[in-house]
DNA sequence: CATAATTATCTCGAATTCAAAATATACGAA
DNA sequence: TTCGTATATTTTGAATTCGAGATAATTATG
């Protein structure tokens, strides 16, 4: 018999309750995602820039979490689509900026509200005192499990 | 500008930490898989095989939520190198059963343990009871979400 | 200034994924 | 039985991702 620790037994319940939730969250979001037409990836990419103003395309992957071959690939996708473009950076030439076109503006500017609310809707299981406990548990869980990623 | 209610930014809020802490702490499991030369597609059909034995390959789909041409892809190479057999079933011969081979079963004997011990440290950010409260907030997150994308 | 080390981006090839179509089997109804 | 529908698996082709290596530009060091 394997020798497990009650502290790993909840542990291990913890990540699963925490997978199955995060799974059926997303799922909501990705659909609605989908139904525009766009990839989870390019979304985040308008996302960030619609947010966040011009990225290097650098910073673009580490906020995402994609590597840099990836992020040409989906930079070059959207340059395609009229949704941003490239502008080299003036002060350092090794740099490329993505910036969003009036296209890529306007897209956000019609879809995000809606993306908002399907979100409202997918985590609306918890009322407004429970989500900010979550967000308080959520967010030492998550701190906590970064710091020990170095 | 957009209008957005409080709740809305309240839903928005958890959902980025949601992200975040999900990334955070699924990064150490990843990190551990990988270091066992597993991709974590093969190890989630290995633990599934381990922790509830032999499983139709829809089955297997169905829970780590894999489209059914992924699951061959998968259990191809698994095959190919000795993890597990695939076994017709005898009452339904549309169905066919994966099963774990010794080597499987002793693979994961070796590096179950180890990856319990890494999600252990993964969520210990969390005491016990933080994490009481986080599996049952999580677990009603999740359900009510569930419930919301028939 | 010259060289080494670092950083940003792109290219290329391999691996993994999905979606749709093809195949095989099962099951219910006429 | 026979037909039609449903289910399980595989096949196929396209899309996306990563990792490693190439290139170019910057920064640090002597």
């Amino acid at each position: 018999m394997t020798e497990t620790s009650r502290e790993t037994e909840q542990a291990l319940h913890l990540y699963r309750v925490f997978s199955r939730a995060y799974r059926s969250v997303t799922e909501h979001s990705l659909r609605d995602i989908k139904s525009h037409g766009l990839h989870p990836t390019e979304f985040a990419v308008l996302e960030l820039l619609y947010h966040k103003g011009p990225q290097p395309l650098q910073q673009i992957g580490a906020s995402i979490l994609l590597a840099s071959g990836s992020v040409t690939y989906v930079i070059d996708k959207l340059e395609k689509n009229g949704m941003l473009i490239r502008e080299p950076c003036p002060k350092d030439r090794r740099v490329t900026h993505a910036t969003l076109t009036q296209k890529g503006r306007s897209l956000m500017e019609q879809i995000f509200p809606t993306h908002a609310e399907v979100i409202r809707l997918a985590v609306s299981g918890l009322d407004e005192q429970e989500k900010k406990q979550a967000i308080a548990l959520l967010r030492k869980l998550g701190t906590e499990a970064a710091k020990r990623l170095k």
